[in-house]
RNA sequence: GAGCCCGUAGCUCAGCGGUAGAGCAUUCGACUUUUAAUCGAAUGGCCCUGGGUUCGAAUCCCAGCGGGCUCACCA
């Protein structure tokens, strides 16, 4: 949807990727186009650090495509020819597994049983975790790249510049790692295995290498091309940018020295790296690292339970050189700011909104949410929502135009809100049994909704929820919650409430109670109190 | 050892050269048949310290102090 409304002036937008575009545009306006790469190790599943970079890239990628009107590609590059270091817990066939130690991740047989390797199989999980989120990207497998011979001159110009290469990576090692390092890996031609080995030999002229398998002593002669010879780690990396041409990467603070090396390799093969972005690391709540074998943090999964992905994105778009903590909290904070920026999109369509980016530079045109996402978590917890409807029914208050159909966003959250409810809230509660004291009441009130269950089920819901109300009040007319009112009167002391409350819901605080038995039933609340008593009599025996 | 991030209200943070802000918490008030959500208001800050640039600095630069992370094995 373009609007009609002058363009922007883009190079004065401060949005961080219009900053970034800024800074790839000179070298992409001399090409005529530009590469965007976001690269995977193939060896773990896509999480939410995933989905953060290729946001990340593709915002940058789109601020780049307005600014300059250049054309450009997105290429999610999966190392799959990597050999296979050690077996992942959360597989099948760990035996079968251990037995292919060392071979590519492609040349190695799919644990699942789904695909015609493992590494298919977690390339076609990264393919269906990015469809998910509508990424538009090129997908690019390491090992189809080096078998098709895409990657062969490059392969060629390293070995000519071998020593050079070498010569980088060298000071960096350790030095056990220092006499055996090459940037060149050559696949043993028996085994299968990715070898870690000294060459012996550099044969430029035959586009050969020469090393020796350390356990047979056998000499062997691979060629550097079609397959036969992966690159190293940094190595490799240069050897995408140069073959590909790559203008754009961005990455985690953990590899700013490995950008440093293989820029400095790439430029030695003769091509200027890439335009590099580093981004901090999340944290978790307490400032310590996210990793997956400690378990701690947030993984995507939990985040999509619990709220809409544009919200992650929101979270992903704000500061990326920043250190964040990610953990529950941010969840809500992250939607209703999501929301807040999503409103105004709608009065000024800004580049400068991070909604603008989320939403790919189109307003998105369904009814913003009449309420907070924090109010709702609010609401659901209050109003012991275990369903959808029972939310929905107490929103009609605030908004009697929204309904699911017409407020598609609402009902995302609502959805959100009630597992929030289900899973945080429903579980602390403590449901107490009534004292003796209380019991009459509790019976009394027991008594008059089953005498009137088919006369209030058949009143138009305002008015089930007033009569309700009235038999609550009734019911509480009674000792011990008696208390006398400013006029002198005898009333229904506050106890009786909070009983209701901590008996029947498990809350210490609840919704006004007439409206409760209207949304959730009076058959339901019936049986609320029968259990109630019954626990009664239980704790009295 | 090398590098990165952060020090702003009680807590979590926004603010990126022009009168110090939000959410939560606290206090008060409104609303409700006397409970909740909600709504309104108030309280609350040497913007870590010291220099520098500037008419003007929370903001830019330098130094220091404090907190934390990453890389120095593998990708």
């Amino acid at each position: 949807m373009p609007h009609a409304a002058a363009a922007p002036d883009w190079a004065a937008i401060r949005a961080w990727p219009f900053e970034e575009a800024r800074r790839v545009a000179p070298r992409a306006e001399r090409k005529g186009h530009a590469l965007f790469e976001t690269g995977y190790g193939p060896s773990g599943l896509p999480h939410i650090g995933t989905f953060g970079e290729v946001a990340r890239t593709t915002w940058v990628r789109h601020a780049f495509t307005r600014m300059t009107g250049l054309p450009s590609r997105l290429i999610a590059f999966s190392d799959d020819m990597d050999g296979l270091r050690k077996v992942p817990d959360n597989v099948p066939n760990k035996e079968m597994l251990a037995r292919h130690l060392g071979r590519p991740l492609t040349a190695i047989p799919d644990p699942f049983g789904t695909h015609e390797s493992f590494g298919a199989h977690n390339n076609a999980r990264l393919r269906a975790f990015l469809d998910a989120f509508g990424f538009e990207y090129e997908f690019a497998s390491s090992t189809d790249y080096y078998r098709s011979g895409r990657f062969d001159a490059a392969l060629l110009r390293m070995l000519e510049v071998h020593d050079a290469v070498r010569d980088v990576i060298l000071p960096t090692l350790g030095p056990e790692r220092r006499a055996t390092y090459s940037p060149f890996l050559p696949i043993h031609p028996r085994t299968g295995v990715v070898m870690q080995v000294p060459m012996e030999e550099t044969r430029p002229a035959s586009g050969t290498v020469v090393w020796r398998d350390p356990d047979s002593g056998e000499r062997f002669e691979t060629p550097v091309t079609g397959g036969h010879v992966k690159a190293q780690w940094k190595a490799d990396w240069a050897l995408r940018w140069f073959a590909l041409g790559v203008d754009y990467e961005m990455s985690g603070k953990d590899l700013i020295d490995s950008v440093r090396l293989s820029s400095a390799i790439c430029r030695i093969l003769g091509a200027e790296p890439p335009v590099s972005f580093t981004y901090e690391l999340f944290l978790d709540e307490h400032g310590q690292k996210i990793s997956k074998s400690k378990g701690n943090g947030l993984t995507i999964e939990e985040w999509l339970r619990y709220a809409p992905p544009e919200s992650l994105a929101q979270f992903m778009y704000n500061a990326p050189p920043r250190a964040k903590r990610l953990y529950f909290d941010v969840i809500p904070r992250s939607v209703d700011e999501y929301l807040q920026n999503r409103e105004r999109l709608r009065r000024d369509p800004s580049p400068e909104n991070p909604a603008w980016h989320i939403h790919g530079g189109l307003v998105p045109n369904d009814p913003e949410p009449p309420v907070s996402f924090a109010m709702l978590l609010n609401l659901a917890s209050v109003v012991n929502a275990e369903e959808p409807s029972m939310l929905w029914g107490f929103l009609r208050r605030y908004a009697p135009e929204a309904t699911p159909e017409s407020h598609p966003m609402l009902a995302r959250l609502v959805e959100h809100a009630v597992l929030y409810f289900r899973d945080f809230v429903a579980p602390t509660r403590v449901f107490r049994a009534p004292t003796a004291a209380e019991r009459p009441a509790f019976e009394a009130l027991l008594a008059s909704l089953r005498d009137r269950a088919a006369d209030l089920e058949a009143m138009p819901p305002e008015e089930r929820a007033k009569a309700a109300q009235d038999l609550v009040y009734d019911a509480g007319r009674r000792e011990p919650f008696l208390e006398p009112q400013k006029d002198g009167r005898m009333g229904v002391s506050r106890a009786w409430f909070s009983a209701i409350y901590q008996v029947l819901l498990g809350q210490q605080e609840g919704p006004r109670f007439g409206g409760f038995i209207a949304l959730y039933g009076v058959g339901g609340v019936i049986s609320l109190i029968e259990g109630a008593l019954a626990r009664g009599e239980g704790a009295a025996a």
